[in-house]
DNA sequence: ATGCGATCTACAGCCACTGTAGGTTCAAGC
DNA sequence: GCTTGAACCTACAGTGGCTGTAGATCGCAT
């Protein structure tokens, strides 16, 4: 039986995260040691397991809560959780290309600026007006 | 004069997020109407497109803050908007080599899939053994 | 028995907004 | 001048995904 410290150890959680997924329905309530504190077995190490490993393939939480729910019914098509996967396959590729360009426009904003002075910056300028800018960025996003 | 609302129009912003900027001291306290409807002019509409301008390009407020203060002192060398610019850019740039490695993994782990059941579903057993992953990535970011 | 690190609950804060509720003001049309 | 309805006002809660804090309790080694 596993702490919470030696579970978040062992997956690289912090302890308060594991106590959030839990608080939000995406890890289940452990078992209890007789002082009430939190008791984990091979499962949950699994399932923690999972859970970090998606994370860091940028799935958000629901995402994951899917391919959990999914994961449940081994006898199922797996063309749903291909269909996660592409998705979120899609929205990686959709934010590469969106900082693809903006980091065009910061190159070609910042190699423009020759001025030494606050007065005459092109990077001030080009963030002051819009029109100077060749991309239509619309949101940062990320 | 311009009402709050088509400031909002014309720089692509909604009226809650002008209202937070005020509330932020990103923006300045406008004047109001005898009604005590908020009334804007040239100066306040340069400085929200510029702000507006920022957020496409992915900085963030504090940095826009330092930027917009830095542009009231017109003297000064510009060798900090250009810190500031460069800093963003790292951002940026660090952010693309980030998702590029998911994006290579998620395209790995889609592409190995070829069960129809979830029991031998690659994609699951990828994101459940981490040792099955390639890549080292740590935190998803964005 | 004692000490101290780990754990407990409950709650606030982060970023950058977005949405809601319930009330007031403005401007256009009659 | 009056009515209407869109736009505006304040105040506050919620988003995602955690992270940090305070103050109390537990567990284990000495």
């Amino acid at each position: 039986m596993l702490s919470i410290g030696t579970l978040a150890k062992r997956t690289g959680t912090k302890v308060q995260t594991i106590r959030y997924y839990e608080q939000i329905g995406l890890m289940p309530e452990p078992g209890r040691s007789e002082g009430g504190q939190r008791r984990y077995g091979a499962a949950e190490l699994d399932r923690l397991a999972f859970i970090r490993h998606s994370r860091q393939l940028g799935f958000s939480l629901e995402a994951i809560r899917e391919l959990l729910e999914l994961s449940d019914s081994p006898e199922r098509s797996c063309a749903q959780v291909d269909a996660v996967a592409q998705k979120q396959l899609h929205e990686v590729e959709a934010r590469i290309a969106r900082l693809e360009a903006l980091r065009m426009e910061l190159q070609r904003m910042i190699g423009e600026c020759r001025a030494d002075r606050v007065a005459n910056c092109r990077i001030l300028e080009v963030l002051r007006d819009h029109e100077e800018c060749l991309a239509d960025h619309d949101r940062p996003g990320s």
